[in-house]
DNA sequence: ACCTGAACACCGTTCAAGT
DNA sequence: ACCTGAACACCGTTCAAGT
């Protein structure tokens, strides 16, 4: 975040500066403590100028959501390529510490009313992008025999619950489980659920 | 909401007023629509009168939040005692409905950063009796020879994990499932676990 | 005790005007 | 095109004053 001689424009990428001072805050102070005007004082730019590259607060919301799709993606892709314990399971630790790591990018990702985002074309496509290698591991964990037969799309979404419902517990506190124990427990949940899924 | 004539005291229960009117916007206009301001006028009283009852948003929220608590549990409960499937089965059914039902206000018992709420004991105390009845469920269910040993608490985590992701996703949308689907998709993915949990 | 209006320090957003 | 300040219609919250 540098700062720039007053009145001079900033004619750089600023969608990508207002961005990433978004996200920043997001991380740093949470959702509630970011403000358009905040965020603008901070590249140095007026109050508005974050309206020629955003419609509005929602949009800009929207945008920073669906970045941290991809980046959701890229870290569950990730640990399915170098999978010791399994590509579930070691793909349910990976979305786990996601969430933890980053609360309040998950809380933006997750927390709102359906129709809020879904006029996003952008974040829909890379939230079922993230969703789609899930189902897609299912498929060929089937097809080795390493997993019961049955409607993969179903037994998919039965594992994101799963993991999607300890990443949320365990990041509003219920859980009551630190950093250290957290990814303990998602193997131990993901192998609970996985035996009930083993081939009869 | 009855409207009284202006000037005169509001000299009922003000308090019981301000959480139903506040709880009836959340429900039917989302948490964001909740305006202290607009509350008062819609009870005909001045935008500043919440103070005597409520020490500022967020303690209005976590008392909203608190009572919210307080009926998933009675409808959880009432669902284990009217059980036909098995508790554990009815009860996730129960609370998934719960969260469809009202979603707004599932999302602000479950929305929020966890420092949020955590200095009201009564929300604590009331969340936890939500999360009791589950542990002592299992641990029943585990006496009665239904449900495979283990530490109770952990298998209650886990149950209450899968069960939170249902409601939060069905919710959200991702799932995409309608009502009619989601108690069924509720009932096959507590099986698809209990099968996993079944003595040996 | 309980309630009031005025005032303060914020918001998101619009818009005519500048370069 | 891109950026600006002024203005508008809101917020939550504080506070001295009323009954």
């Amino acid at each position: 975040v540098t700062k720039k001689k007053r009145g001079a424009y900033h004619h750089g990428d600023l969608r990508r500066a207002l961005l990433d001072a978004a996200a920043g805050v997001i991380h740093k102070e949470g959702v509630d403590a970011l403000t358009l005007r905040g965020v603008g004082q901070k590249l140095g730019v007026s109050r508005t100028a974050l309206y020629r590259h955003f419609e509005d607060k929602t949009d800009l919301l929207a945008a920073v959501s669906s970045e941290g799709f991809q980046t959701l993606y890229s870290e569950v892709a990730a640990a399915r390529s170098a999978s010791r314990n399994g590509p579930l399971e070691d793909m349910a630790v990976a979305y786990v510490r996601f969430a933890l790591t980053n609360p309040s990018h998950f809380r933006v990702m997750f927390g709102r009313a359906p129709d809020d985002f879904a006029r996003y074309p952008d974040l829909v496509r890379h939230s079922q992008q993230a969703f789609g290698i899930l189902v897609e591991t299912v498929s060929s964990e089937q097809q080795a025999g390493r997993l019961k037969a049955g409607e993969p799309l179903e037994l998919a979404r039965i594992l994101w619950s799963l993991v999607h419902g300890i990443a949320t517990l365990g990041m509003a506190g219920p859980l009551k489980l630190n950093s250290e124990q957290i990814d303990g427990f998602t193997r131990t949940a993901a192998r609970t659920m996985l035996d009930g899924l083993a081939p009869v």
